[in-house]
RNA sequence: GGUCCCGUCGUCCAGAGGCCUAGGACGCCGGCCUUUCAAGCCGGAAACGCCGGUUCGAAUCCGGUCGGGACUGCCA
């Protein structure tokens, strides 16, 4: 059997993490079977589908990596589709299924229906047990599939194992609404059909759903996919995620600077990984391991700390030039300003020594915009830590002269002029240089000192050291 | 309430009856390196929810129990 599978998002909101994470393993399987891969746009909610979260959803799919196949025979510009463009497909289907008998227009009130499942409720009965047809035929309102009250639903779900449902516990769920358009239920299942869906695999929010679309596609006359239902995204507190968690809408992290590779890695970490040892692994390797029947049952946290230190390892392996590039965007968002050309050549004497210890850019930007901006007040920590101690006016009044006539400003240069001073008062060099650190960067965290000195130039290493001596009093 | 699903270190993943005195990763703690912070290296604490059963032997199979979650709509 060949293999389609889709990912359909709702355009009612970002791309969460948790669709992204569905979407990701539905493209692996996709690529691992060399079948097809084909983007839906559920957008059968009109009232709260808008364009915008359309092209927002597509868009973080394609910078997580996760293309769609044009030409899937599904109409779409580019494999991919809207429902709202199948209405009339979705109507005559539900029609169809009213003149066979298995489904019905219903004309109670919703008043008439609560009444029903408060009744079943009482009963200790599923609520829906008592939507069922009624015995006078309508022939307007909603209209609903009937269920077969013959048989259990079952089928194989390639994570979950067997799984059952009586037809009881199923009530006569709408598939048309009143309005003529199609509901959720309705729309996916006739797509599904239509464009050969192989394996369905989506959230385990969908699995009381799963038995209603078998009946569905089987009143179609149709075979059931097969289905596999992922377990869900919390927060490391066993919360389900939510924005207390950080970021849940996958174009956060996106514009947060985060690489696309290392988000990839991360989630598909979430409920699978491709042995017993490997945590960072390549898209490749991913695709070359990966099958649903390895996906863990059980739900996942989604952990920042964790992502964070996967995009570090990210970062450390990038090209120099492509750290480079990646990076500017975020110096000059903590600058507050653009970069002159001058001084970005001065950025990339050191940005070797940035992007060893950068896991995230936002943080790499401001450890380096002392390099361009004058230090307008020295980090409280810090100076309470280094400066506020026994000596240190000293220690800076040495350095100033160690300094000022020094012939090489170079790091090498630096460091011997320093190294020869530490040696001179006899302190350690961490008491001393430390120091000097924060006059310079105005922080006791900053990339290494004699380049960054090297970089910053003599005048303006003196005033600043200058500077924090006078401070001192 | 009802239906369904889930249950290995704080977190992610490995484990498909003996290879498990349970392995890898993040985080945490300690050490080394070191001008800070990272990175790197070394070491450490840390889990099979509980109770029964099957078996010579169970994290792995079965039952129960407890706990968590999803769904329960003319949303998806």
């Amino acid at each position: 059997m060949s293999v389609r599978v889709r990912m359909a998002p709702s355009p009612t909101g970002y791309l969460h993490v948790g669709t992204a994470r569905a979407a990701l393993f539905n493209w692996l399987y996709a690529r691992h079977h060399r079948g097809v891969f084909i983007v839906r746009i559920d957008d059968t909610d009109q009232e709260r589908s808008t364009q915008e979260y359309e092209d927002e959803i597509l868009a973080s799919l394609r910078w997580l990596g996760l293309d769609w196949d044009e030409g899937a025979g599904v109409g779409g510009p580019h494999g991919s589709y809207r429902q709202s463009a199948r209405y009339d497909r979705y109507r005559t289907a539900a029609i169809e299924l009213v003149e066979s008998g298995r489904a019905y227009y219903d004309e109670r009130s919703a008043e008439e229906l609560d009444e029903l499942r408060k009744r079943a409720k009482s009963e200790g009965r599923h609520p829906g047990h008592y939507i069922r047809r009624p015995d006078v035929a309508a022939d307007s309102g909603p209209i609903r599939l009937a269920i077969p009250q013959d048989e259990r639903v079952v089928f194989d779900d390639v994570v979950r194992g067997t799984v059952s449902f009586e037809p009881q516990d199923l009530d006569d769920f709408v598939i048309l609404r009143s309005d003529g358009s199609p509901t959720y239920h309705l729309a996916s299942t006739v797509d599904d059909v239509d464009y050969e869906i192989s394996h369905v695999a989506r959230g385990e929010d969908l699995l009381p759903s799963t038995p209603k679309h078998i009946v569905l596609t089987r009143a179609l006359g149709h075979d059931a996919p097969v289905y596999a239902h992922l377990p869900l995204l919390f927060g490391t507190d066993g919360r389900k995620l939510s924005k207390r968690h950080g970021a849940t809408a996958l174009n956060d992290y996106r514009s947060r600077g985060y690489l696309a590779e290392a988000v990839f890695n991360y989630l598909a970490t979430l409920g699978w990984s491709p042995d017993a040892d490997t945590t960072i692994f390549s898209r490749e390797t991913a695709i070359e391991a990966f099958d649903l029947e390895d996906v863990n049952k059980a739900p996942a946290a989604f952990d920042p700390d964790k992502l964070a230190w996967m995009n570090g390892e990210y970062v450390r392996g990038l090209a120099p030039e492509d750290f480079n590039t990646a990076v500017r965007p975020h110096v000059e968002t903590a600058m507050g300003r653009g970069l002159a050309e001058e001084e970005w050549r001065q950025f990339e004497q050191i940005s070797s020594l940035v992007q060893e210890r950068t896991k995230l850019f936002p943080e790499a930007g401001e450890q380096v915009v002392f390099l361009f901006s004058d230090i307008e007040s020295y980090d409280e920590n810090s100076w309470q830590k280094v400066m506020a101690k026994e000596g240190v006016a000293e220690i800076l009044d040495e350095a100033l002269r160690a300094l000022s006539d020094l012939e090489a400003w170079t790091a090498a240069g630096l460091e011997t002029a320093l190294r020869s001073m530490i040696e001179k008062i006899g302190v350690g060099a961490g008491k001393a240089l430390q120091p000097i650190r924060v006059a310079v960067t105005g922080s006791s965290v900053s990339p290494p000192l004699f380049e960054s000195l090297a970089v910053l130039g003599r005048d303006r290493s003196l005033e600043r050291i200058a500077r924090a001596r006078e401070e001192l009093g």
